[in-house]
DNA sequence: TTGTGGTGT
């Protein structure tokens, strides 16, 4: 502890901290800022101490530390809060805690005047939480000039930047304790990365002196395949010729027995090697890695605003990340990291820092959550973010909103708005909540929205090993043929009866982790509710006997509500839809769906989904049946719309948005009025198609 | 007719 370079930078940051509202630190990895900078500030009198982290298992694990090292018991001078555990009391006085949480926090109380001092560690990482955390900094160093003090950590390549953003603060260095990395680069990119990794890595393994490997590979698929060819090639190998391989997968859908593998002492003269995903990164450290292989990819998850679209892409990793994954072999001596890439591509191409995930979400809650603030400055478009999203993304989420009456046509946040901001979920699910609320069926959407807040995926699939031929889910609830929300609400319901037994889980293949988690989440949501709910939170089943087949009329109607902005209208003849919206979408009910078909083939004419997702054809993720009557009152509200009014501007900023966007402008607003006509004539035609059905039958 | 990087309230 000691031996930690920060501790000679004591009177430096103290004397900063003291002069300054605002400290950028440099803190590379294994320099102890984030266990001794709270700690520091504390001998000096300052308390109470927040320090947030990206991750719920870092604020619990420095936490840990700060108590043992300061002798105390953790919960009372030093703690922790994650979602579902808060381990604080009266006597806190360093307080670690996710990012999300603190957020949570100021919605309390909005100047956080319970700390004097926030430190926001591992800023670089740029999580959506910390961007919106800093651009609240820099507001309140000004109304709290006089007794708040926040600290910034982050990267090299990042300090001048986050410095600049907050009136050119100081910024500290403060060197880390990492072991010399020696980073060697491949002559070309391969063709074939996965075989570019399997080569080095045997390479390594034949020539090389002990030490583990761990090889940086984009996602399951691949490690599956690169442990498979790995472990034939090292079999292949004379006896005796090298030490023994033992080769390990390492990615998040991974069971968590299977995780923890990786943390136990390899056996002796035995070499790891482990696959991983970029959960290797900052998620999880394996001790004795020497030899890092960095494919300089990642799989990211963006978020496109103008098709409402979610996809998966493989992009390049940035320089911050790439220097990450080096450091991962000097953890404990020095090491080598083979990048699979020349250094020119390193220099030349790779971005400094991650793409922040602020400009890739969807930002409709992170917008509702700002409007509930209520700053002084009602125009969201002008809030001042270290790195701004896109005016576009901001827009979406300001359409979003309105059409789910979070916010009204002047894009001030109306009460629902404000209830909804209450809710630990996605607007559509808190709305979904507020609407069931008042239609006697609270307790599913419930459930409901804690199940799609689980967020991996809950139900058995098909890996691709596995037998092509489709099998149905063994003795599942299927969702009485009205789709995806149904399904998961039955699903549930099922565990209930079963006294919520881990068994049963497995035995229907339903992943514990997700199924636990959404349990935990209705817990949570049930609590916040308690206050405004007209009728018991409690789940209702119908004993231990089959459920009665019910229509799910009144919840499917508060879905229609919530999901206002998440519709789609059936193509006339096949069962492709088309988005209701700005630009409608062609696209497809995605094929894992609950929802079925009528006797002729055909699909309903209406359905809300949870997401839209951009594989090479689009579809829609997680559908519900809805009914025509009900998405009327939506389309006559979706040609109301004025996007330039809603951000708060009013009409001066109408003028100065439209004189930027001047080809565009007429452009949108006649295909909102050509999607209206459209509708119409479609609402027509499924009327006379619902009503020759009736005849027939 | 198909597909899951990593976080988090």
């Amino acid at each position: 502890m000691a031996t930690l370079p920060i501790v000679q930078y004591e009177e430096k940051i103290i004397e900063t901290v003291e002069n300054n509202s605002i400290t950028v630190i440099i803190g590379e990895t294994g320099s102890g800022k984030s266990t001794q900078l709270s700690q520091m500030l504390h001998r000096r009198g300052y308390s109470k101490i927040a320090v947030t982290q990206p991750r719920r298992v870092a604020a619990v694990s420095v936490s840990r530390r700060v108590a043992q090292e300061l002798g105390v018991q953790l919960g009372e001078e030093v703690g922790y809060a994650i979602r579902f555990e808060d381990r604080t009391s009266r006597n806190t006085r360093i307080k670690y805690l996710t990012d999300g949480v603190l957020l949570r926090e100021s919605l309390a109380d909005p100047e956080l005047n319970d700390y004097s001092v926030i430190i926001l560690d591992e800023a670089h990482e740029r999580s959506l939480n910390t961007d919106i955390l800093m651009g609240l900094m820099k507001r309140l160093v000004k109304i709290r000039s006089s007794n708040l003090k926040v600290l910034i950590t982050s990267a090299t390549l990042d300090g001048d930047k986050v410095s600049k953003f907050f009136r050119d603060c100081p910024v500290l260095n403060i060197p880390g304790k990492l072991y010399p990395v020696e980073v060697l680069y491949s002559k070309e990119r391969p063709v074939n990365y996965l075989d570019a990794a399997l080569k080095t890595a045997l390479d390594i393994h034949i020539r090389q002196p002990e030490g583990d490997i761990l090889i940086f590979m984009t996602g399951q698929d691949d490690i599956e395949k690169l442990v498979m060819k790995m472990e034939e090639k090292v079999r292949a190998l004379d006896e005796g010729s090298c030490m023994d391989a033992i080769i390990f997968p390492l990615h998040g859908s991974l069971p968590p027995e299977l995780q923890v593998r990786v943390f136990s002492p390899p056996p002796p003269n035995c070499r790891r090697i482990i696959v991983a995903t970029n959960i290797a990164e900052t998620s999880l450290t394996v001790d004795g890695v020497v030899y890092v292989i960095d494919s300089g990819y990642v799989k990211q998850r963006q978020y496109n605003p103008s098709s409402r679209m979610y996809s998966l892409d493989v992009v390049q990793i940035s320089k911050v990340q790439a220097n990450q994954r080096a450091g991962r072999a000097g953890r404990t001596r020095p090491g080598k990291c083979y990048r699979l890439y020349p250094s020119q591509i390193y220099h030349d191409e790779f971005l400094d820092v991650t793409v922040p995930e602020i400009q890739r979400s969807s930002l409709a809650g992170s917008v509702l959550y700002l409007k509930s603030l209520d700053l002084p400055d009602i125009d969201i478009l002008k809030f001042d973010f270290l790195d701004s999203p896109s005016p576009e993304s901001l827009r979406d989420a300001l359409k979003q909103l309105y059409l789910i009456d979070a916010i009204d046509e002047n894009g001030s946040i109306t009460s629902v708005g404000r209830k909804m901001a209450e809710l630990p979920l996605e607007p559509s699910l808190s709305r979904t909540l507020m609407e069931a609320n008042n239609h006697g069926c609270i307790t599913e959407a419930l459930t409901v929205a804690a199940m799609l807040s689980s967020e991996t995926a809950l139900l058995p699939g098909q890996s691709k090993t596995e037998k092509k031929r489709k099998r149905p889910i063994s003795n599942l609830p299927d969702g009485s043929g009205l789709g995806d929300h149904i399904q998961l609400l039955q699903i549930f319901e099922r565990w209930h009866q079963t006294d919520y037994d881990i068994g049963w889980c497995k035995d229907h293949g339903l992943q514990v982790r997700g199924m636990s988690f959404a349990r935990d989440v209705r817990k949570q949501l049930s609590q916040i509710m308690q206050k405004i709910a007209k009728e018991p939170l409690g789940i209702r089943t119908n004993g231990k006997g089959e459920e009665i087949r019910r229509d799910y009329r009144n919840l499917r109607k508060a879905l229609c509500v919530g999901y206002a902005n998440q519709l789609a209208e059936r193509k006339m003849h096949h069962n492709g839809y088309r988005t209701l919206g700005f630009q409608g979408q062609v696209v497809q009910v995605h094929p894992s769906s609950a929802l079925s078909s009528d006797e002729f083939g055909k699909f309903p004419d209406y359905v809300v989904y949870h997401e839209l997702i951009a594989t090479p054809r689009p579809f829609m993720r997680n559908v519900c049946s809805v009914e025509m009557k009900w998405v009327i009152p939506i389309i006559n509200k979706l040609n109301t719309l004025n996007v330039y009014k809603l951000s708060g501007g009013g009409m001066d900023h109408f003028e100065e948005e439209s004189e930027r966007n001047i080809p565009n402008l007429p452009k949108k607003n006649v295909e909102v009025a050509a999607a209206a006509d459209d509708s119409q004539s479609r609402i027509q035609a499924a009327r006379e198609r619902f009503l020759a059905r009736k005849v027939n039958k």
